[in-house]
Parts: structure tokens; sequence; C-alpha cells
RNA sequence: UGCCCGAUAGUAUAAUGGUAGUACGACAGAUUUUGGUUCUGUUUGUCUUGGUUCGAAUCCAGGUCGGGCAACCA
């Protein structure tokens, strides 16, 4: 009877229904996809849809996929760009089959520009980048023939050698295809294939002069390894058709290119050019600043790799345009979180309350580690006459469903006793010092009147146990849903409060043992993870997500 | 004003000629020693105009709107 249900459940998407039409047809035996990032950047959340896309859609279909950087521009790449892919997608959860570089293809690649020459499809043109500009015409006017165009072919094999053995400059001479000037593509307008340029690549140093074009490598990196599903985004949907004109001239194997749209994120922006800005701008700490929606930031923020892919699972793959919620992010972390958090108190705006009728010097309490965890363990409080609540779970004159302490009214501390408020101290300036409270004894978790029944119950810290760490709460990084596409300048919608840093909160003992791997939630508070700058006796701690709050929605509403 | 891609609740995403469903959100209630969690319920949608058909979100035609394309970037 579920049959038909789960059939439902798992209804494919359009990458999937292409793969298992291709596997059904018995085109491939098995599927090949790659991971192609351009080395001159951070990974973010939008390559990590990618990611998903290109390694889940491997795993589920029982393929293999390459990590493959496409460096065939050496000015703008390097090797810190490098090493830090490989570790935001080992991160993620993810092993490829073969590391590989477009740079291990230049002298292929090289060769499949002779063949193109040979075949008379691509000549070297000697026109500045304006003059090709201008001939290039416009996408409503065809453009017109190079005067190089009909060099022989023997003529351009010498000077596309000479190219590649340096004897001209940057910007001398550039090769390109012969297609049509005037198809109504652009790209097909004789694009370029490759330019000189007398600079260092981090990876094969010196050895060339000549570097070829996205166009020109990437395709034929593909071909070359036998990729069967190229998956990219829509900007190259237009590529496509030069993409198989390649292959097709080149007689060489044919991988296909089919494209999904890129993942837009709201209230931050996801290009590399505009995260490049706001690091070198300081808008940011660095690529790895726990606003920034690259992984790194991600990661130091406190997300986890779980609740990423989670995420790209739910937002599904299309081919139109899209803007995430950010709010389904976040539920995405809360819900992992929630599992595996350690719960902790930490009051970060404190009132002292003082227990009048409390007599013992101290008691140590227990209370759960995580009540979502089947098999709960227990961690200790000790608990003593002077304590911290926070501050705005007191309120003197409380409006209508306000449950937390007010004069005359109890409210639970959390794990412990239930609180009755008798006094409020005040300063000469009428601010509140202290609450003068009385405990009501046996309402501790097992004693006789721990069952009467309060509005709320708080989190506190004893004050002469707590320990005190700086807590840093992040807000969204822009005011405004999308930058990107806002008038102006997308840095005038920065949100000059998306940093907030308490110097020291008070946190109960148990916290002092905090380890970088873990997760914690300040119970009513969020969820909260080790930053890397603590230190030996300072912890400093990134708060991830807050925490659902039902009761500031219902002050908003007034 | 050329070529290409797209349009389903607020946001995403299913339904592949046959009951418009799911998730997040929002709203309401129950449970709760976290105003958390969990559970239950409610809410809102096929861009438009024609056509084909017994039947159209789906196929066809026109329109509207959104996006991409004129880097020696990827």
């Amino acid at each position: 009877m579920n049959e038909i249900k789960k059939e439902e459940e798992k209804s494919l998407n359009f990458l999937e229904e292409i793969v298992e039409e291709d596997l059904g047809a018995g085109r491939y035996k098995t599927i090949l996809t790659r991971f192609p990032p351009e080395p001159n950047g951070y990974l973010h959340i939008g390559h990590s849809k990618s990611i998903c896309l290109n390694f889940g859609l491997a795993q589920k279909y029982g393929g293999k996929t390459n990590l493959r950087f496409d460096d065939t521009n050496p000015v703008t790449e390097d090797v810190e760009y490098v090493d830090s892919i490989k570790a935001d997608i080992r991160w993620l959860g993810f092993e490829w089959a073969n590391e590989l570089y477009a740079s291990d293809y230049f002298g292929q690649l090289y060769q499949f520009a002779v063949k193109l020459i040979e075949k008379g499809l691509a000549y070297v043109d000697d026109s500045s980048s304006e003059q090709i500009a201008q001939l290039k015409g416009t996408p409503t006017e065809p453009g017109k023939d190079s005067p190089y165009r009909s060099r022989s072919i023997a003529e351009n094999l010498q000077l596309f050698a000479d190219m590649q053995a340096g004897k001209y400059k940057d910007g001398e001479k550039v090769l390109r295809a012969k297609i049509d000037m005037s198809a109504p593509n652009m790209h097909m307008r004789d694009p370029i294939l490759y330019r000189i340029k007398h600079a260092h690549h981090h990876r094969t140093g010196d050895a060339w002069c000549i570097y070829p074009m996205y166009d020109f490598a990437h395709g034929q990196s593909d071909s070359i390894e036998h990729i069967t599903h190229s998956i990219c985004t829509l900007e190259f949907v237009p590529h496509r058709p030069l993409y198989d004109w390649f292959i097709d001239k080149l007689e060489i194997f044919p991988s296909h290119q089919y494209e999904f749209a890129r993942l837009n994120l709201s209230y931050t922006v996801m290009s590399k050019r505009k995260l490049l800005q706001l690091v070198n701008d300081r808008h940011v700490t660095g690529w790895d600043d726990p606003r920034m929606p690259t992984i790194a930031g991600l990661r130091r923020r406190g997300y986890t790799p779980e609740s990423i892919r989670t995420f790209a699972e739910k937002i599904g793959v299309q081919k139109r345009d899209n803007l995430i919620e950010v709010g389904l992010l976040e539920f995405c972390i809360r819900e992992h979180l929630n599992r595996i958090a350690l719960r902790r108190m930490v009051v970060f705006d404190p009132v002292k309350v003082v227990l009048t009728n409390y007599t013992e010097d101290e008691e140590i309490l227990k209370s759960e580690n995580n009540p979502e965890d089947p098999e709960t363990t227990y961690r200790e409080i000790p608990f003593s006459r002077e304590l911290y609540i926070e501050r705005e779970d007191f309120m003197e004159v409380p409006p209508k469903k306000f449950f937390r302490l007010s004069p005359g009214q109890k409210v639970r501390l959390k794990s412990a006793y239930i609180i009755q408020c008798d006094e409020v101290i005040k300063d000469a300036a009428g601010n509140i010092t202290e609450l003068r409270c009385s405990y009501l004894p046996g309402s501790k978790s097992g004693g006789e009147n721990a069952n009467i029944k309060v509005q709320a119950t708080i989190h506190w810290v004893s004050i002469r146990h707590a320990v005190t760490a700086e807590v840093r709460l992040y807000d969204r990084l822009f005011k405004v849903e999308n930058p990107a596409s806002e008038e102006g300048d997308f840095k005038d919608y920065i949100n000059p409060d998306s940093l907030q840093v308490l110097p020291a909160a008070y946190a109960e003992p148990a916290l002092s043992h905090a380890k970088f791997d873990e997760r914690y939630q300040f119970l009513r508070k969020g969820y909260f993870t080790l930053d890397k700058d603590s230190s030996e006796d300072k912890m400093i701690f990134n708060r991830t997500v807050t925490l659902r709050d039902n009761w500031a929605k219902e002050q908003k509403k007034g």
C-alpha cells in the first residue's frame, strides 16, 4: 500500500531523469561527473549545491566524480585556493575519484588547436582586442570577418607555433575558431581559442605563454576524461552549441552539457567578485568570517556538513531563477543541532538574584546534556545563594503575556528550584541592581513540591561558580533580501549590526571544557560553537543560529 | 529590439493528458522543568488570451513578465 506513496516521495529531478534515461537506453554503462572550480576564490554555499548535485548524482547511480580545477587563467589563480577548495569538499563529506587540472591537458589542447587549424577551422588573428570587439557586431547586428580570417593553413600553423614559442608579446595575436561572424549566438562569432599571456602558472610554471580560453578547455577536458554528464549553471547555456561544435569537429568523446539554475540566498550575495570586495574592503574579517556565505564561513559559524547537504537536498534543482529564503538554511541547521548539541546555561546580560532563605553553602544539581538523546547523560551544576539570571527575564511591570519573573511571581530555575521575587533593589539612578527572592524548598526535581506548576522556566548560573566567555552574535550581512538586484552599490545595503560582541557572558562551569568540534545549545539563547580565535584562557563562542522564538514574535505583534 | 532560457501558494519544489501534492514559512491548538523540541489542524497557487481534447499546469499558437548573451574571465 505504501508502494505508490514511496514512489511519489522519490520523484526525480530533471537531471536524475536525464541520467536514468541515458542509463536505461544503454548509452553509458556508468556515469562520470565532475566538479570544475576555478581556483580563484573560496567555495560558497552556491558551490555546495553544485557539489551535492555532481557528487550526489554519481553516488546515486553508482558512478564517479572527478575534481577538476579549471586553471586556464594563470593571473587570477593560486594554490591557496586549490587547498581551500579541497578542504571544503572533503569537509562537506565528498571524495573525488581523480584530482585533475585543466592545465594537465595543455599539451593535448594545443594539439586539438593544431588539428582545427589543419582542418581550416581556426586562424591566427593579429587584430587588437578593440578591433575584435568592433568586428564582433552586437546581439542585434551581425559581425564582420576579420582581415586575417583567410590566412592559409600553412601560415596559421607557423604563426600558432610562433605564438607558442614566445615570439610575440601579450595581446599581439590570438587563435580563433573560424565559424560564423553573423551567427545569432554571439559565442559562435569566431570565438577566441588561445591568447598570449607571459605569466607564471601555479602548476605549469613558465612552460607556456599561451593559454586556452574557457570554451576551448572545458568541453575538451570533459571529453578527455570521458565525463558523461557535464553539469553547469545556466549562464553557460549559450556556450553549449560551441561546446558541441568543438567535440564534433575534433571528433572526440561526446560529453554532454546540462544546465541548472544557480542558488541565490536571501540577505547575502553569492558572486566571487562581490565576496572578494567584502573581504578586501574589510566589511568582514576574511573569507572565513562567520557572516560569509562561504563554506569556510559557515563552518566557522558552526554549520554542520549534514545540515548543508540536507539544505541542498531540500532546495531541489530546476532551470528557473530562484531566491531561496535563508530561513530554510536555518531550519536545516536547527534541526541537526537540536539532535546533537549539548545543553548549557549561559547568562548574557545578568541581573543578580539573592535567595534570602537559602542557607546552604552550595549544592550540586544535575541536568540533561541533551533531552533529545535517547540515552540522555547528565552534567553537574553548582547551585548557591547568589545567582545571575537574564535581565530580560525579569520585568517589574509585566505585560499581559509575560510568563517570567516579576514582583510576587514565581518561576522555575531550570533543573533547580522554583523561586519567587520578593523585593527589587535599585541604585540611585533607578536601575535594578538586585532581586531578593525566596526559593521553595522541595521544589527541585524529585522533591515533594516538584510538580507545582509555574508559567516559565528560566536559565541561571551560580555567580560564585560562573566562568566567563566572549560571545559573538551574528545577524544577516545585508539589510535587504537581494542586495545584488538593488539600485546602486550592493555594499550600501550592508547591515551595520551584523556582529554584536558580548565581551563577558556568564556560563555554568561545565562549559569550561568546551571543545572545538562540539556544538552547544545555550538554553533559550541559541546554538553556539567555539571560535578559532579562542585561547587557553579565553573562550569565544559564535552564535550559529538562534532558537525559534515565539515570544519575540508575540512581542512584535504588540 | 536579434538569439537563447524560464514562469505552479510568501519561498522552493512535485504532478510527464486524468483528484494540483510536499517542504519551509504564516496562523491556531495540544504537550513541554528551554516561549525550544514534538504532535495536530488551518491557510494561500498553475502569468495571460486563444486552440487541440471527453479532459490541459502538462500539447500548440500569440502575448506579457523575468533572466542570460556583445571579457584576450570562468
